[in-house]
DNA sequence: CCCCATTTGATTGTGCACAACTAAGTTGTG
DNA sequence: CACAACTTAGTTGTGCACAATCAAATGGGG
């Protein structure tokens, strides 16, 4: 039986897979936390968490959105955005209403406090960017591989969910 | 009054800077959400969400370790941990007890089940590697960006939480 | 007009991340 | 020994991510 429990016996290349493996993907998800920790200090001054933050930062571009198209700019759903955007409404930063138009659709605009905010936020970038000791091009280079990952797995996940559908 | 609400007047350096700033903690984010749900896909045949998948690789690669020393590993506290081993114990694949030397200390090992998991887990990496199209060297040049950037962020926020403390 | 598929948000439930706090055990010092 | 400082887990509360489900509104055929 011996102590140690695993890598013992064969191990074909799979168990080195299975450290690369580890390796990307907690990669990944360390950096997003750490990044986590950063923004959280400097967007506690404005009242915001960091998704919250992206999604001023989308107001802030287009000025009045509905839910749906909010959620297509950040990939998120409504299951994450309805009660975030509640927090933001009962924070004063942003207003819901329900389209004239559309009854089904919910129109998200700045308040005069949340527009007004982006004076202030105009400071974060470039504290993070310090934060992250980056030069403008390596950052722009990293980005760049980081959406070619995220639409390759996209890719991979839809054709995954309906596996083997040999659609004709 | 135009229909622009945003990005008008001066808009200095700082507007480029908010985008681009966006852009790399964005993708960073966006790409380990969809490593998401790749993994869960994988992994839900195993019965693993991917914190768990993460634990688990850990276990089986050290085989028995105290929640402390397994936070180490995952960059994870108590709060996120005991809740989630608890899950695991739940599922059968590991057991918590206490050490005996150190009543305080909690370690966690693999059950027969758990350490028979690793054999289906083999299987996982691979997927994941085809999944990212990505090449072996690519991914490793990735994650040491990637690692050096956490360091990075990690250094910049232990120093933004004391601030200027200046300590003589 | 009525029926039905689709679209759009909201709700519910599960799980993770983290801050703040508590409880219990350990260690060092007088 | 007594006691303070520290360590290690656990608990609580807040917020995000996402799957599943629901309800309301819309729009297109019969």
């Amino acid at each position: 039986m011996t102590a140690t429990p695993s890598t013992a016996r064969q191990d074909p290349p799979e168990a080195g897979y299975l450290r690369l493996d580890q390796q990307i993907c907690f990669s990944l998800n360390a950096a997003s936390r750490a990044f986590g920790s950063v923004y959280r200090v400097l967007l506690k001054d404005l009242g915001l968490t960091y998704p919250q933050y992206l999604v001023m930062l989308v107001l802030w571009e287009h000025g009045e959105l509905p839910v749906k198209a909010l959620g297509q700019h950040l990939r998120l759903d409504s299951g994450t955005l309805s009660p975030l955007l509640k927090r933001l409404e009962a924070a004063g930063l942003v207003r819901r209403e329900r389209s004239a138009r559309d009854e089904r659709s919910v129109r998200v605009h700045l308040t005069d406090e949340g527009a007004a905010l982006r004076e202030r936020a105009l400071l974060v970038p470039r504290r993070i960017a310090a934060a992250t000791g980056f030069g403008l091009d390596e950052i722009s280079e990293l980005r760049e591989r980081l959406d070619r990952l995220t639409d390759a797995l996209d890719a991979a996940a839809t054709a995954e969910g309906q596996d083997g559908v040999d659609p004709r």
